[in-house]
DNA sequence: TATAGTTTCATACAAGTGTTTGAATTGCAA
DNA sequence: TTGCAATTCAAACACTTGTATGAAACTATA
């Protein structure tokens, strides 16, 4: 039964240093001298380098992958097996913004990393993302029982675009900080969480989309 | 007057590797036998690779944010000064998405080349990203002019979105097609352009944002 | 044509990378 | 203790990368 003390300690410094510095800035002697082991632990352990990136991002989109559909399952639940919309999206956006959102001194390691993951688009993680559609079939079937009316198209365009807001937001939080001066709040991140979800129902249970909505949006724009 | 030819077909080979193959895979030597220059070459007309790399992002980016403008004046004086909001969104998202969205076999080198820029992340780039804060202020100036009454923190939080939306589709347009299995249609570009335009606009003249507001759209969720 | 400045070229350089090797060490069971 | 497997270690390997050099070729002016 080994110890796996040394597995433990490069996981943990390379999770901490790429947070730190980013994946293309950190090297795998700068891992193993923070982790106290030595270079060939690395290949021992985990085979690669790319190996030891995957284990990483898969452990902690794992975390979030179940967390999403505890909250679903909840949601579902509470409706009697049908969740509400605004439940679903909440479960859907919830887990990762809370984990990657917030005050900066209470993110942890792992929130840093998951951050770095998505803005530093590396090989390995890549490939694992491309597996995540099954998780995501999970939400959209939830989104079809909920609102049973409705185009799935524009159902999955609303998933898409729930997504795409917090995903945006996690990513590049700084322009928005910048461009607004401070004015919004980063930290607030129920606020966020709220924002995203009710411009997704908005958008999911608004009148169906045609071309020509926008103009009439426009068009009775009050004042 | 130097005739620039060498230092053209760097910029064209180099546009379309990175293209084709992306940051990481592609070797200054992958760019000079492209292109049937020397090694040396790249060095003596760009300083170094890095700044190759800025040079096509930012001719791009340039010409990007010069359609937005133009698009955006053309509503304001249409407006008589003050832009319509939905053309305001569209002046914002459309020039980005008609070029790098539609038919694989009409996407240009360059529009690749963006898709690429904004998938994955490279130091030299990201610098000029953080750059493009100005240009933001711009619109984020015409949305206060045509919705003066709306908060400013909303304001931004919709372009924020609605760039979100933009950028997202363009990154992974790919999940959104393996999810919904090909009944999402992201050769309809001008569609597209309307579903975002839409939903900010939704997000932008819908009631003021609170916290409690996804609760109630769920609530009067008819059916 | 002679000359000065620009551009191209082959080649070398220096540094850093992930990975492998084979010997030393450790931990544990017989 | 002995033996054996798992683990750790220092060192080297093999390779790629971007960049620098200095000579050669070219271009255009006087």
């Amino acid at each position: 039964m080994p110890s796996d003390l040394t597995r433990t300690s490069i996981l943990d410094a390379a999770e901490r240093l790429y947070a730190d510095r980013g994946f293309a800035d950190v090297t795998l002697r700068d891992i193993v001298a923070a982790a106290g082991v030595n270079l060939a632990a690395v290949n021992y352990h985990f085979g690669s380098k790319d190996e030891l990136i995957a284990e990483l991002f898969v452990t902690r989109s794992l975390a979030t992958n179940r967390e999403r559909l505890n909250e679903l399952k909840a949601a579902e639940v509470a409706g009697g097996g049908r969740a509400e919309i605004d439940a679903i999206l909440r479960a859907l956006v919830g887990p990762t913004l809370r984990g990657c959102l917030g005050p900066d001194n209470e993110r942890s390691a792992a929130a840093r990393f998951m951050i770095r993951a998505s803005i530093e688009s590396v090989p390995p993680i890549r490939r694992i993302k491309n597996r995540e559609i099954d998780h995501l079939r999970k939400f959209s079937a939830a989104m079809r029982r909920s609102l049973p009316g409705r185009n799935p198209v524009d159902l999955y365009w609303g998933l898409h675009f729930a997504l795409a807001m917090a995903h945006q937001t996690i990513r590049d939080s700084e322009r928005l900080t910048k461009l607004s001066e401070g004015s919004c709040d980063l930290d607030d991140v129920q606020g966020i969480i709220e924002r995203i979800v009710v411009v997704s129902v908005m958008a999911l249970t608004g009148r169906e989309t045609d071309s020509r909505t926008a103009e009439t949006v426009a068009a009775r724009r009050a004042r």
